[in-house]
DNA sequence: GCCAACGTTGGC
DNA sequence: GCCAACGTTGGC
């Protein structure tokens, strides 16, 4: 099993409205990063994400899942573009900031800090562990 | 609201 | 195929 981050800002798609769409899911559209999409090619069925919110919060706030592989992306008319569908899993009791992620030796180095503008990324068993220990996530 | 970082586009 | 210009994202 592969471990991913999904960022995304509240207001526009938060962790509480892809909550609200439950088993099904949401299809994950409007991506149009090449490096994101590569993400999303990689990405099987059953893998596991953090979903963070960017701008507002800026703080892991979730776990999902994905729940359909790459497929077309609905919202794009060139046929270049995919998406996956995701569905909530969880939540992180305690949220972690990007701020503590930063000040987090062992993670100081993941994507979220380095590549802080790839909007689907991937995330290390070990980094996966260690946000979970910290939010105090039961799966 | 500003600005730095970075991906993408287009001219050569 | 390189590189400058531009647009967008996201942290502060």
């Amino acid at each position: 099993m592969k471990y991913w981050l999904f960022k995304s800002e509240p207001d526009v798609f938060s962790f509480d409205m892809l909550k609200k769409t439950g088993k099904k899911g949401e299809e994950w559209t409007g991506v149009r990063n090449f490096l994101a999409r590569n993400n999303m090619r990689a990405m099987e069925v059953g893998d596991r994400g953090f979903f963070y919110h960017s701008n507002e919060g800026k703080e892991i706030v979730g776990i999902c899942e994905v729940a359909k592989a790459a497929h077309p992306d609905s919202t794009d008319d060139s046929g270049q573009w995919e998406c996956v569908d995701i569905r909530a899993v969880a939540d992180v009791p305690k949220p972690i900031s990007l701020a503590v992620v930063k000040k987090t030796p062992k993670l100081a180095k993941m994507s979220l800090v380095t590549s802080a503008r790839l909007s689907v990324q991937p995330v290390t068993d070990a980094e996966w562990k260690l946000i979970c220990e910290m939010g105090e996530v039961s799966l």
